[in-house]
DNA sequence: CCAATAGTGTCTATCAGACAGTATCGA
DNA sequence: TCGATACTGTCTGATAGACACTATTGG
């Protein structure tokens, strides 16, 4: 805002989109892409996003983009926590014309592939790790890398590693969010004490489960009403 | 970005501005802010910002703006801390048109009034609190709280205080910088073991200085080339 | 039995909080 | 001398890293 007055007529013409990074747990640390059906980019793969309607918030546009266009199931898209990222705003990140883009990162539960048939049948989980070897189109490489590191810094001062885990999940399975995510291993013992030691981070529900590959039944806990980490659960390697 | 090919012509007419959360510590932590010349909230305060043109990108709409429109002695601008603090664009925060607003925090060393006769004449220092209490133009309020959220918690992490320390510093100015913007006493001796056991956040210039008020002469420090506290500085209070 | 996971206990190094004590300045 | 600041040292409680040990499952 300046003190000068302005023409509604004479502001340089932006358009405004947003693009979701949506991360979530699988095998590796896994991105939400889509292919691109038009020029330019045509046939490559992008991050899910689109224009900002006059009538909606960035928020709103955000929320609304990713229940559209990113086939997530309706069920749990509650359970997703999203959070505004940055914003990107170089002048020739779209070849077109000039846009501004803002990012937001979504982190989702573990989630079988979107359905066919929807509007989101172009979108599909894909390794971050393969997504910035392959390259995205415009400059989603870098909002990609951005919104990584914002998940990996943000498990470790708050308990958004619940999200990533879904609404029931073991310790072991809690301890794999972090593994996969920061990309090296936690010494269990330790991480089992910091967890139960963090007031409101997990609460047992009391039940049992028995893993695939054998072992002892583990315990089950959801997600409790904290929402900091203080100290912070540190990443030293 | 869909995979909808768009119109040029078809995109939502947005505005796009920034706006500055300077911060610096006086007295008090303290926040420039310009009186707003023509309607809406003519005469009232607001933080420094302004259009961002069409050919440059928004970091440099914000640099541009910090020089022009701040008052900051050029030769202390390149000591300024600019970074992107968050998008701001719900749809009725300019009463005028839709204005998605990309906002910024600087930090400055303390800092004189800004020069009258200057492009910044209506721009001046004065404290958060006041601010808050007064109330600024559009959603400035909530910007300017998020700023200071973000400098409060990125001091605890980061050795940005030696940013708003100046170029020379002695720690029990350093000491000030961290009690101001936290609003609460640090204890002096920890204080000084932690900063000077974290490698890279302080240098020893070899100078000393004796202080206003009497007291033993203090060695004088400049920042060091670390960034980053691992662990970091925690604001326990 | 073996492999794998769950869960517990313990030793130790590190570090932050608290606080005492000495030193050096201006007024 | 007094007040104020600079600087050092030390004790202690909390905590994270490392690692050992037991328990319970499936195969």
């Amino acid at each position: 805002m300046t003190t000068t007055p302005y023409d509604p007529d004479a502001f340089p013409p932006f358009a405004v989109t947003v693009d979701i990074v949506v991360l979530t747990v699988a095998e590796e640390l896994s991105v939400l892409v889509v292919e691109r059906g038009a020029d330019p980019f045509a046939g490559e793969l992008a991050l899910p996003g689109g224009f900002v309607l006059p009538e909606e918030s960035i928020q709103d546009a955000a929320q609304r983009e990713l229940a559209e266009e990113t086939g997530i199931d309706a069920a749990t898209l509650p359970d997703v926590h999203l959070e505004q990222l940055a914003t990107f705003g170089s002048v020739a990140r779209d070849p077109r014309m000039r846009v501004v883009s803002v990012a937001y990162v979504a982190l989702s539960p573990t989630q079988p592939a979107p359905a066919a048939g929807t509007d989101a049948a172009a979108a599909h989980w894909i390794p971050v790790s393969e997504a910035l070897e392959h390259g995205l189109a415009f400059d989603h490489d870098e909002i990609l890398t951005v919104g990584v590191d914002r998940a990996r810094s943000k498990l470790e001062y708050t308990t958004l590693a619940t999200v990533l885990a879904g609404t029931d999940f073991t310790l072991g399975e809690l301890q794999r969010i972090y593994e996969v995510t920061w990309g090296f291993e936690v010494e269990r013992a330790n991480f089992r004490r910091k967890v139960l030691a963090t007031p409101g981070f997990v609460e047992p529900t009391g039940e049992r489960r028995t893993g695939r590959g054998g072992g002892a039944p583990a315990a089950v806990y959801r997600a409790g009403p904290g929402t900091v980490l203080t100290p912070p659960l540190m990443r030293t390697a």
